[in-house]
RNA sequence: GGAUCGGUAGUUCAGUUGGUUAGAAUGCCGCCCUGUCACGGCGGAGGUCGCGGGUUCGAGUCCCGUCCGGUCCGCCA
């Protein structure tokens, strides 16, 4: 044994063992003709003495930063107590050292505040991952890991592995392909998710599976996007969706009292997409913070069941308002004092070309009651107080309210009431709100192609009052101005989305099992019978063969790990994560390969 | 595909209106130090200012191109 304890084990009441350590040196502190220094391991740190009064063999001045050593020694009592660590009442009185390996000096400091950058910890993530900082990642995400696995275990799901080299299937993500030398010319896909092997995994009779498996998506990446990346990925047959929902609410429940010790007690709150995108502008909306939005005017196709509050802004001669099509406010609590510098800084916040609107209108509803806007001229005391009432602001909010295009309004006004509810400390790392948004529609219109697109997959079932609607209309669209009035628009998904203080950390639906409502969804989505059968043949045919009925749910597990973290970054949860454009600069991938290999696959390169 | 910010010592960054020998902190090396734990003190080494071209008497600084990285939009659940 190249040791008897690790470096985070020892204390007090072991003083006077003889022990032997091995670790990495953190640092080295010289004092003459004594030394210290701190021992790493996983497991923590301990003090080494070095003392020449004791025994003048022990010359720690060879030792550098990240050396391996073994030291053997007996446990001491510090004369001078450290209580910022667990081992800081004892230090090893050494006898002797040897040096297992030597260490170049590390390009960057191996400490909780590292000096290093991104780049340059990715390429040598080998000495990253030494740090506490990520090693404590990894540790929640192997706890979330085993917590998941336990939780399932005992809810009687089964781990199936399924295949990384399938087939190809254009719907959704662009696929990373993989040529097969055997086939020449023929490619294997890697999953976008196991969606479909798990469905054949109901029909078969294993009717709860799960798996922690990689996904892989060829789309171009963002901070918190990975090419390869983790779901937990679970189905179930012979549930609804109020089953799916109690399973993994608990699933989730479970996580945060192993991993986080936080009992999460209330039933997980519920929203239906159509009030999520009215009251938030948004289908992931965080829920820590109220600020909900005043939908002053907005257009009647979506929403048609919702009440505006046009009267309140129209007829004023105030063409910005006039003209658009949707007008939307927030009141931001106890902002009413901001300065002309901070509402220009906001305006041009909002100019930014990422968000895109074209201006910002402000009402300040001051605490003595009075009010004061950027539209004085177009609205008196009594119009502005209507509209501050109706937005529910207090004395001392301020009322921002953008006007323009239904969509782009709608995403802008969104994304100020987050950046608001950041800048005023409301949303929390350690505040945890979880919310399950419901009833998203089936489809979505896609102007391009002037036709139908699954909005979460082509399996999703819509909801049972929906099938005749899907079953008995033609989904083609004949006059694409007026897609919103065909009836595959208002066509409702049994799909469901777990929303984690504004992030999507979870997504599923009840999936179709009756082989005629699948055959009418890929028409719906332009797919011929031949098509149809070249790409979805077995699971057609699987359908056949009694399929039960089912549903499931995937996690991202990289981003729940990440939020859980108190992290923006995904990477950070990743033992060894990719750049933004997709490379590994630890190896260099991806990098070109020997002409021999290309010619094993008869592929040639055609660089354009 | 597009927008935008950045690239200067091993590292993180500063560098004014274009003007002498390009700085700081940290790390590294040497010497001193018996109680440190962000040790301290003294001294030292360390630079293709991403790369290529241009403007200029003179470019880290201005212009053009290019490569690399960050963030975002499109894209992607």
């Amino acid at each position: 044994m190249f040791r008897t304890q690790t470096c985070g084990e020892l204390r007090i009441a072991d003083i006077n063992k003889e022990v032997t350590l091995a670790g990495w040196v953190q640092t080295v502190r010289k004092f003459g003709s004594i030394t210290f220094v701190d021992l790493r391991d996983r497991y923590g740190i301990t003090q080494l003495l070095f003392s020449e009064a004791l025994n003048d063999q022990l010359d720690a001045s060879p030792l550098g930063r990240e050396f391996v050593l073994q030291i053997t020694g007996k446990v001491h009592e510090r004369s001078n107590k450290n209580k910022n660590i667990p081992t800081g009442d004892i230090e090893i009185l050494v006898d002797h050292f040897s040096v297992l390996n030597k260490s170049i000096t590390p390009p960057f400091t191996i400490q909780d505040d590292t000096d290093g950058g991104d780049d340059l910890r990715m390429k040598y993530r080998f000495l990253d991952l030494r740090r506490n900082a990520v090693k404590k990642n990894l540790e929640l995400r192997y706890a979330v890991n085993r917590a998941t696995r336990d939780y399932l275990h005992q809810q009687g799901f089964m781990d199936i592995e399924t295949p990384f080299l399938i087939k190809s299937t254009p719907e959704g993500a662009r696929d990373f392909v993989v040529p097969s030398r055997m086939n020449p010319g023929e490619f294997y896909a890697l999953p976008q998710s196991p969606q479909t092997f798990k469905q054949l995994l109901m029909v078969s009779g294993y009717d709860r599976y799960y798996q922690i498996v990689k996904c892989f998506r060829d789309e171009d990446l963002r901070a918190d996007r990975q090419p390869e990346f983790t779901q937990i990925d679970c189905e179930m047959a012979f549930v609804k969706q109020e089953d799916i929902l109690a399973m993994f609410e608990g699933l989730i429940k479970y996580i945060f009292k192993t991993v986080k010790g936080i009992e999460y007690t209330e039933p997980v709150a519920r929203m239906s997409w159509e009030d999520a995108m009215w009251q938030y502008g948004n289908d992931k909306p965080d829920t820590r913070f109220g600020m909900q939005l005043l939908n002053m005017k907005a257009p009647a196709h979506v929403f048609a069941q919702k009440d505006r509050s046009a009267a309140l802004v129209d007829g004023a001669g105030f063409g910005v308002f006039d003209d658009a099509e949707t007008v939307l406010a927030i009141a931001v609590p106890g902002c009413s004092e901001y300065t002309r510098k901070q509402t220009d800084e906001l305006t041009e916040w909002v100019k930014r070309p990422q968000i895109g609107m074209k201006g910002l209108v402000f009402i300040k509803y001051n605490a003595d009651g009075s009010f004061k806007s950027s539209v004085d001229k177009f609205y008196n005391e009594d119009r502005l107080k209507a509209i501050a009432e109706a937005a529910q602001a207090k004395p001392g909010d301020l009322i921002l309210i953008l006007a323009g295009t239904e969509e782009r309004t709608r995403k802008a006004i969104s994304e100020l009431r987050l950046e608001m509810g950041k800048r005023l400390g409301m949303r929390k790392d350690d505040e945890f709100k979880l919310l399950w948004v419901l009833d998203f529609p089936l489809f979505e219109y896609d102007e391009e192609g002037n036709r139908w697109v699954a909005r979460h997959h082509p399996f999703t079932s819509p909801k049972p009052s929906d099938i005749d609607t899907m079953i008995g209309n033609n989904p083609v669209i004949e006059n694409a101005a007026t897609y919103l009035s065909h009836p595959y628009a208002n066509i409702k998904a049994n799909a469901y989305d777990m929303v984690l203080n504004g992030n999507e950390i979870g997504g599923g639906s009840i999936r179709i099992y009756q082989k005629e409502l699948q055959q009418k969804m890929f028409e719906a989505l332009g797919m011929d019978a031949e098509e149809q059968q070249h790409k979805f043949g077995f699971l057609l045919g699987a359908f056949e063969y009694g399929a039960p009925p089912h549903g499931g749910i995937a996690f991202g597990l990289d981003r729940t790990c990440a939020i859980l973290g108190g992290s923006e970054s995904i990477r950070d949860f990743i033992a060894f994560p990719k750049n933004n454009s997709g490379r590994d600069i630890m190896l260099d991938a991806p990098a070109t390969i020997d002409n021999k290999q290309l010619d094993e696959l008869q592929i040639k390169i055609d660089l354009k």
